[in-house]
This record gives C-alpha cells, sequence and structure tokens, in this order.
DNA sequence: TTGGGTGCAAACGGTTTGCACCGGG
DNA sequence: CCCGGTGCAAACCGTTTGCACCCAA
C-alpha cells in the first residue's frame, strides 16, 4: 500500500472521529510505515528525535500510537521485553508470531487451518471471536545451535540453575510489567 | 493432585536449588492450589491479609510466585487486565485460553490439532519450541448476547465511538504493564 | 552457625494524565 | 474563532529491589 493511500486513510479514519490530521501524527504515520520491522513507542520517538521534522513528544507517540491502534493501523505485540513492539497492519495479511527466547528475534507465520481450528474452538464455547493472537516461545536456529554447543548458560534459580521463568523482561525485565498496559 | 504431595514437590524443587522452605512460601503455595480460578498477585496478597496464618508480605507475594514459574507449578497469563494472572498448572494438562471482552471471564480449551500444527509451523521456521500461547479474545455467550440488544455501548475514540483499541488494562487501564513486566 | 528469607519502603519503568498554550479546519 | 492537540512534568501502578533483621537446616 502506498504512503499517499496510508495518510488518506487515516484522515479518513480521524476525520470520522472528529479529530484532526496533525504534523505529528503525521510524522508518527509515516515512521511507523517506513519501518518493516516490530519497533516500541520508545524506538519511535527516538527517531522521532533523531530525524528531522515537527517536534514530537513522548506522550504524543503514545497518544497517536493509541489512536493508530484504534484505527487498526497498527497492532501491539508483548514479545515479552516489557514493553509493547508494534507492527503496522493496514495492508498486511493477518499473521502469528515466533519469538526467539535467545536472542529476541521475531518471526511471523500463518497457518489457516490452525485459524479455522480456533474460530471451531470458540464457537464450542459459545464465544463470538474478535481477534487472537498466538505466540510461539523457542529458539531460532542460530540460537538452538549455539545452546546445544553450550555456548550459552540456562538461567537459573539462586545457585543450581533452572530452566529461567519466563519473566515479562529481557534480561529478567528489560521489559515490564507491568506489562505494560 | 493431593496437598501433600503438592508441597512435597515443592519441597523437592527448593531443596535441588539450595532453597529453603518457609511457613511464608508454604501458606503462599497452599492457597495458589487452593483455588481453581484465576487469580492475581493481588488476590493472593489480599488473602494473605485476610485469611489466618503467618504474616505475608506483597515483596514475598512476587517473589514466591516467581519461584512457583520457575518450578512450573504456576504460570502467569497476561489476560489484559494490566496484571498477570496466575493459574496453577502442576498436574493440570495443557490448555489455552479464551477471554471475554465484556465481563473478563476466562476460559479454557485444548485442541491437539492446534498443538500439532503449532509444532509444524515452528520447525518450518526452524525454531525449536519451548512453550505457545494462544489467547481467543471475544464475547462470551452472556455478553454477546446483551450487546446484540444494545445494552452497552462500544468504546469510543474521542465522541464517535470506535471499536475500542485493546488496551492492557481494564476499564481502560484497569489494570496495568505492563503490561506487567 | 550461616546463608537464604522476609518485611518495609523506596525505586523502577513503561505508560498515562493534568494543565496551559498552540494551531488545524 | 473554537475545540482538539501538544509538550512538559508529574502521576500511575504493578512489580522489583536494597537493606537490616530473622530463621530453617
Amino acid at each position: 500500500m502506498k504512503p499517499e493511500q496510508i495518510v488518506q486513510r487515516f484522515e479518513v479514519f480521524l476525520r470520522s472521529h472528529g479529530l484532526k490530521l496533525t504534523a505529528q501524527r503525521r510524522r508518527i504515520l509515516d515512521r511507523a510505515f517506513a519501518t518493516h520491522e516490530h519497533f516500541s513507542a520508545d524506538d519511535l520517538y527516538a527517531w522521532m528525535k533523531t530525524e528531522p521534522g515537527p517536534r514530537v513528544s513522548r506522550a504524543t507517540v503514545y497518544r497517536t500510537l493509541a489512536l493508530l491502534q484504534e484505527g487498526r493501523f497498527v497492532e501491539g505485540l508483548d514479545a515479552g521485553r516489557g514493553e509493547l513492539v508494534y507492527e503496522h497492519v493496514l495492508g498486511h495479511a493477518h499473521h502469528d508470531h515466533l519469538l526467539c527466547l535467545g536472542c529476541g528475534r521475531i518471526e511471523e507465520f500463518h497457518d489457516e487451518r490452525i485459524e479455522a481450528l480456533q474460530e471451531e474452538a470458540a464457537a464450542r464455547k459459545g464465544f463470538v471471536l474478535v481477534s487472537h493472537d498466538l505466540r510461539l516461545r523457542g529458539y531460532c536456529r542460530t540460537c538452538a545451535a549455539k545452546r546445544a554447543r553450550g555456548e550459552v548458560a540456562a538461567k537459573s534459580v539462586e545457585k543450581t540453575g533452572g530452566s529461567g521463568v519466563a519473566k515479562r523482561a529481557p534480561a529478567d525485565r528489560a521489559r515490564r510489567a507491568g506489562s505494560p498496559r
């Protein structure tokens, strides 16, 4: 989907809600759609500070991100880093995520059969589905190989070491809490 | 699984990690396995304050919950309330969750076919799976009916109202963030 | 005896918010 | 012009942590 089309859609969305298209909102939208990687609110804010353009505060980044989510332009994902990461979804097909516990890499995949079975499971319980998210956690090829070679130590509880609890943060709290709310 | 067995397992787990079984840890373990509902760290703390037994601080609740997760006695789940909710899993089969966006109810389901397809998807991407969680969000039979009858208003963005962004908190932040961390 | 455990209160940190000024439509 | 938008800084809030004292093994 072309940049102009996206901005146009955003403008329509805003207008239909009695909101305005400001320079800040436009800049955030552009930047969010300029990257094909997952980004955090802080990444976005850092880009706003670094790259040329109208000043954008952290508060506006968060407020606009909320609007973009509301309008289904972007989607938030708790990748276990203690902060939410976003990805633009307008013009992209739905997909689920594979999260590498070793390097944090995020891969995407899609399986229509799983989608169908989810719908079936919801129906069985009398639920009307609105959305879903499936996150598979494990080690990517590279990290799995490193671990097999014993190049990395497993996290531990005190001394003996265990499997490592899946906390909400990286480096045991690189993230958050408060799964960010 | 019987209470004594669980405590025994916990003791083994602790010992193997050079840790001690204290009155607080035992009390928290007992309480966590006494309920078959999902509970938050705060629920647990409230029970500790309310019910008779040795004093337990909020810090110890969190510290013990981390240990229980590490030992796979309980599992945390971000149900979108702004705080993590826990459920004991020792002695229970794996399952996924259905979250009602209307009343917050959490239902469980399991489908071996989905599990297999997840494994297949991971393999296709070269991932070694460690865990996964699938959350289906929607409206339970009761809430879906209410909505159909127009008894509830949709959340909105400012004035016109929209579909409501899936925030991490209840009542638009009844929770909290972080995504707990 | 001794190293781990606990309570308390302060710190964390991502995110939200109150307020006064700014600017798009 | 008018109401929504923005920056700033403070507030939020679930969770984590430093510290001094306590206790299980």
